[in-house]
RNA sequence: GCGUCGGUGGUAGAGUGGUCAAUUACAACAGACUGUAAAUCUGUCGCCCAUUGGGCUACGCAGGUUCGAAUCCUGCCCGGCGCA
């Protein structure tokens, strides 16, 4: 894998580049389409490419249990098994350690608001004997999964080895994300973990013949706190094995409160090498993308488009709307003025609201269709405003129409 | 015509003397969703005020029994089934 930057937009940490794979190129900034279970959800990859998507994500721990790694592997690996050309990348299994852990059963998210009752705790407790499908120990983490109860250790090198077996262009490290909700103890000691683990994964990595054709980014974590998030941006920015090799990039994680997301990773951007890239795990509403981008991030990935489009939300440049409320019924326009994808030149509104209404498939394939390429196509412009020198004039443009309170 | 079973909120369908404005599901109306435990979840859902709460009208129609009836009795109307 390699790296060139072909712009930077003074006065901020953006730039615009490209990300070479061993399965094609990436233009960055980049939205990667999340397809977890080596499907994006509704959506074939001939839809996938045509939506403008450059790159798919899967997931490691969902892979592992169902169809299981090696048969990936004797499919020719995650591309070929999903017949998906372009680059591909697979997330480590850390974020099931937070969703299927602290999180479980709980109505902690990956973003939370800063008045979130969670947050608010007046004391930290130990709720470790809650139920919960994730428990952390030194080693790796347990898993019981969510599937058929059956129980699972991953450690850092089973991670790994079971990305390697999967076969994406570009892997992450296996990290604890963490609850925002925990102490500073907490969290300085599961970074200790982190970067412990961070360290087994590249060095297991470049033991095996794999490293050659797959790319390795590691993962900062840290939680809300600066002086944890600098650290962690150094540690793993510096971390080399034996024979000096080093992270292909990063991985930025953790669980945010939204209003402490700009900080951190404006915190690690300032420190990560310039001429690596930087994926912010998990982020991607068009505010974030906006804020992520201007503080040096060059890859995302996000499941809220699609998951909100099979839940009948659709982005427009006005904000979202809700293709089940009763008006949309008789509403014959497209989903967006003015968009370009294949469900917004081929359908209206009340057809889609019909299908929803009806609960028909082809409903969820159209409205995935339509918010994957709001996404993607939000950051290609944006991409394309660095290079003009017009990111600014961009940004608030956008997002003056798309926080409008009125009509949509 | 006789017998029999049944008629409950937009729909289906619980309830069979007080704890019933009435379980539940669906529909309807809104909301949420950020490295996918998610084609999911939450709220509202007779009318009128209200902050907790209160008032009113309601379980085919009309009477009755009872302190109290969706629930018991009588008659009527409507529907299914059986026998003529």
């Amino acid at each position: 894998m390699q790296f060139k930057i072909e712009k930077k937009l003074s006065g901020t940490l953006a730039r615009a580049g490209r990300i070479e794979t061993p399965h094609g190129e990436i233009e960055t900034p980049a939205f990667i389409v999340v397809g977890t279970k080596a499907t994006v959800k509704s959506l074939t990859p001939e839809q996938i490419s045509s939506l403008g998507a450059q790159a798919v994500l899967a997931n490691t721990y969902h892979l592992y249990l169902q169809p299981g790694a090696e048969l990936v592997e004797q499919s020719g690996g995650l591309g070929k098994f999903m017949n998906w050309s372009g680059p591909t990348m697979t997330d480590s299994g850390g974020f099931q350690v937070f969703s299927l852990g602290a999180a479980y059963g709980k109505e902690l998210s990956k973003v939370v608001k800063i008045t979130d009752p969670a947050l608010m705790l007046p004391e930290r407790f130990d709720d470790s004997d809650a139920p919960r499908l994730a428990r952390v120990g030194s080693d790796g983490v347990s898993f019981k999964s969510h599937l058929d109860g059956s129980l699972h250790y991953i450690t850092p090198e089973k991670s790994i080895e079971i990305q390697h077996q999967l076969g994406a262009d570009i892997i992450f490290a296996f990290d604890e994300c963490t609850s925002p909700a925990e102490d500073l103890r907490y969290q300085a000691e599961a970074l200790d973990r982190t970067h412990a683990w961070a360290r087994r994964c590249l060095d297991y990595h470049h033991a095996q013949k794999n490293s050659q054709t797959q790319a390795l980014f590691g993962i900062v974590q840290g939680g809300r706190e600066e002086a944890l998030r600098k650290q962690s941006a150094r540690v793993i920015s510096e971390m080399k094995t034996e024979a000096g090799k080093e992270f292909d990039g990063f991985g930025i994680g953790g669980s945010f409160a939204k209003e402490d997301m700009q900080t951190a990773v404006k915190w690690v951007n300032e420190i990560l090498p310039e001429e690596k890239p930087r994926h912010l795990l998990g982020i991607g509403e068009p505010e974030d993308l906006f804020m992520g981008i201007e503080n040096g991030v060059d890859l995302f990935d996000c499941v809220a488009p699609a998951r909100m489009a099979r839940n009948g939300t659709l982005q427009t440049k006005f904000g979202r709307i809700n293709i089940l409320n009763a008006k949309f019924q008789t509403d014959f326009n497209k989903i967006e003025s003015d968009c370009e994808c294949y469900s917004c030149k081929n359908y209206t509104r009340a057809y889609l609201a019909h299908l929803f209404r009806g609960k028909e498939m082809l409903g969820a394939t159209l409205a995935t269709i339509h918010n994957l390429y709001f996404s993607v196509n939000l950051v290609k412009k944006i991409r394309q405003s660095i290079l003009d020198d017009k990111f600014a004039e961009f940004r608030d443009n956008f997002l003056k129409n798309y926080n409008l309170p009125t009509s949509r």
